[in-house]
DNA sequence: CATGAATGAGGCTTCATTCAT
DNA sequence: CATGAATGAAGCCTCATTCAT
C-alpha cells in the first residue's frame, strides 16, 4: 500500500522547514514554512504539534539521514581505514550535496529548541560511526582520551572541510582527501 | 556638558546581553537585556544605534577579548611548539573559563546578524594567530593545505576541547594537553 | 474553506477609523482603531498590510462615497445651473451630515500618508463633477484660468460653507443657497 | 540694547520648527528640531514648556507675521478695491514665497494641538483684515452673509491661488489677479 | 481533516520630557 | 542656564497557536 496522502503533507513540510531555515535560521515563522510547503498555516499544527516539534523531528529526520547516507554501502571487510575513508567520503558528499539541510542542521543544533531525547535519539543512528571510531583509535596516540573528544574532533574537522568544499568545490575532492589524511594521523 | 555616556553603562549592557544570549540564543529580547544591566528599555538605544548594531559590537569585542587573552605574553623565542602550546592552552582556558562569552560567541556566529565588516575586524585580531599557524604547517603535512582549512580546523578542534573541558573540569588540563598532542600530530 | 474574511469585520475597522481619525487625527493608534472596531490588536493588520495601507484605503473609500453622494440623481437636462446646484447641494448635505467622515478626509488630505496612486484613484470618481465645471466655466469670466485653480476654488468653497453649516445648522440651506449664488457669480 | 543671546536662540528653534514641520509635519520630533537649530535636545524645552506650547507660539507668530505681510504698506485712501487688491497681493506674495511657513501652518491648523486661545491670538491680528472685508461685502451680492463665511471664502479662494501659484510660478502674477477678480466678482 | 482568520503577547524602536553634570 | 543621557510609555507590527467554517 502506497503512503497514505497525509504522509506526503509532512514531508512537504519537513522539506519547506529545510528551505526556510538555512535561509532564515530557526526564527522561520511557521507561517512562511507553511506557505513554503503548499499547506495551510494551520495545516502545519495538526502534523506537528508545535513549533518546536516540528523542530525536534526535522532535527532526528536529518541526523538519520546524514547518518544513512554516511554508511550506505560500507564495505565490510577488515581494512580499517578503506572502511573508515569509505565512511568520510560518503558523509563529506552528502553534506557538500545537502547545503540547506547542512545548514539547517548547524542552526538546530544550537538553537536551544533541540531536546536531550532529540540528541539521544539523533546519536542512536550514528552509532555505528561511533563503534568504527573506537576501533580506528583503540591502538593510536588517542586510545586514552575519552570517546566523546575523538568524535567532536572528527565531526569538527569534518565541518571544517565541508565548508571548505563549499567554498572550493573545484578543489573539492583534494580537500577531502587531505582533511582525511589529517584525521588519520590525528587518531590512528 | 551634561552627563558623558558612562562606560560602566556600556559594558553593563553588553555584559547583560552576553547572559541573556548564552542562555537564550540570539534570540533575548533587547528588554531582557536591559533589564538585567539594570538599565531602562530605552537607555540600551542611546548606547548602541540597533539591536544588531549591539550583536555586532559584542561579536567584535568578544573575539578581540579572545585573541587578547590567547595572545597575552606569548614567548618571542623561536621555538614553535612552546609558543604554539601557550597560544593553544591560554586559548582553552579563557573559553573554558568564560563559558558564557563562548556560548554568546558560538550564537552571534550562526545568527545572520554579524556582518562581513564585523567578521573582517574581528579576524584582524587573530591575525598573530594566523601568521603562527602559518609557519607551524609550512613545513608539516598540510603544507600544501589552503591555511583556511588549517585555521578552521584548529578551530574546531579547540571547540570540541573546549566543550569536554567543560563538561569534565576534573580533567581539565590532561584534555588541554592530549588535544594539543592531536593538533600537532595533524600540523607539524 | 475556513472563515472567510469579513466585509463586516472590514467595515468595522474602516469605521472605527473614520472615527478616531475624526477625533485624533491621522496619529490615531491601530490599536484604538481595533479597539473602538471591537476587534484585536493583530487582526487589524489582516485586513490591511501596514497603517498607511488602512490610511490610504479609507482615503479612497471616502472620496469615492463623496462623489457618488453628490452625483447621486444628477439630472441629466440641459440646465447647467440647475444640474450644479443639484450636486453642490447634495455634496455639502453629505459632508454635513458626515462631519466625522469630512474631518478625517481632511486630515487624510494632509497628512503624507496619502500615495499619489490613491489621490490619483479617489480623483477619478470626481471625474463627472470635473467635465460639469469645466461647461460652467468655459463662457464665464473663468474661461481662461487653469481647470485646476477652478477646482481647488470650488472645493475650498465649499468647504467653507460646510463649516459654517455646521455651526449654523439652523440656517444650513440659506448658507448653501447664498455659497452656491457666490459659486455661479464667480464662474458663470 | 541689543536682543538677548537668548532670544536668538528662540528665534532659531523656531525656524527650525517651521523647516522640519514643513517637511515631517507635526509629528516632527523635538529632538529633531532641536537639531536643526543647533541645540541640545533639553534646551528647547527652556524655551518652551512643552512641544504643545512650542507649536501654539510659532503658531500665533507665524500668522502675525503673515498678517503683517498683508498689512504692510496698506493705502489708506477710499479705494475700496485699491486696498483691497493691495492686501490680496501682498499676502499671496508673501504665502507665495514662504513656502515652509505656508506649510507649517497649515499642518498646524489641522494638528489638533492649538488651543482656542492660540486661535483667538491670531484672528485678532488679522482684525484690520475683516474689517476691510466687511466693507467690501456690505454692499455687495453677499451682505447678508455671516461675516465668518466671508472670510472663510476668502482665505480658501486665496489659499487655493497660492496653490496655482507655486505649481505654475511664470503666471503667478495672471492668476494672482485672476483670483482677485473672481473675489471682487463674489463679493463685491 | 484542511483552511485561514482571530487572537494577544511580545519584539524593536521612537519620543517627549526630566535631570545629573 | 546648556547639555545630552535616562526614562518608560506607546507605537507598529509579527507570530505561534486556536478555532470557526
Amino acid at each position: 500500500m502506497a503512503r497514505p496522502k497525509s504522509d506526503d503533507r509532512r514531508s512537504a513540510i519537513l522539506s519547506a522547514a529545510i528551505r526556510r531555515i538555512a535561509a532564515d535560521g530557526p526564527g522561520a515563522s511557521t507561517a512562511a514554512i507553511a506557505k513554503e510547503a503548499g499547506v495551510s498555516n494551520g495545516s502545519l499544527f495538526t502534523y506537528f504539534e508545535t513549533k518546536a516539534d516540528l523542530l525536534n523531528r526535522l532535527y532526528v529526520e536529518l541526523k538519520v539521514e546524514m547518518a544513512t547516507a554516511a554508511l550506505d554501502g560500507l564495505p565490510s571487510g577488515d581494512d580499517l581505514r578503506e572502511r573508515a575513508f569509505h565512511l568520510w567520503s560518503r558523509w563529506l558528499r552528502w553534506a557538500t550535496s545537502s547545503p540547506d539541510k547542512r545548514r539547517t542542521l548547524a542552526h538546530l543544533d544550537v538553537s536551544g529548541e533541540i531536546t536531550p531525547e532529540s540528541r539521544h535519539t539523533a546519536s542512536q543512528a550514528m552509532a555505528s560511526v561511533g563503534e568504527l571510531l573506537e576501533r580506528i583509535r583503540e591502538n593510536g596516540p588517542m586510545r586514552d582520551a575519552p570517546l566523546g573528544l575523538v568524535v567532536a574532533l572528527t565531526s569538527a574537522l569534518a565541518d571544517a572541510t565541508i565548508d571548505l568544499m563549499i567554498r572550493d568545490p573545484d578543489n573539492a575532492d583534494e580537500h577531502c582527501t587531505a582533511a582525511f589524511d589529517a584525521f588519520w594521523r590525528m587518531l590512528a
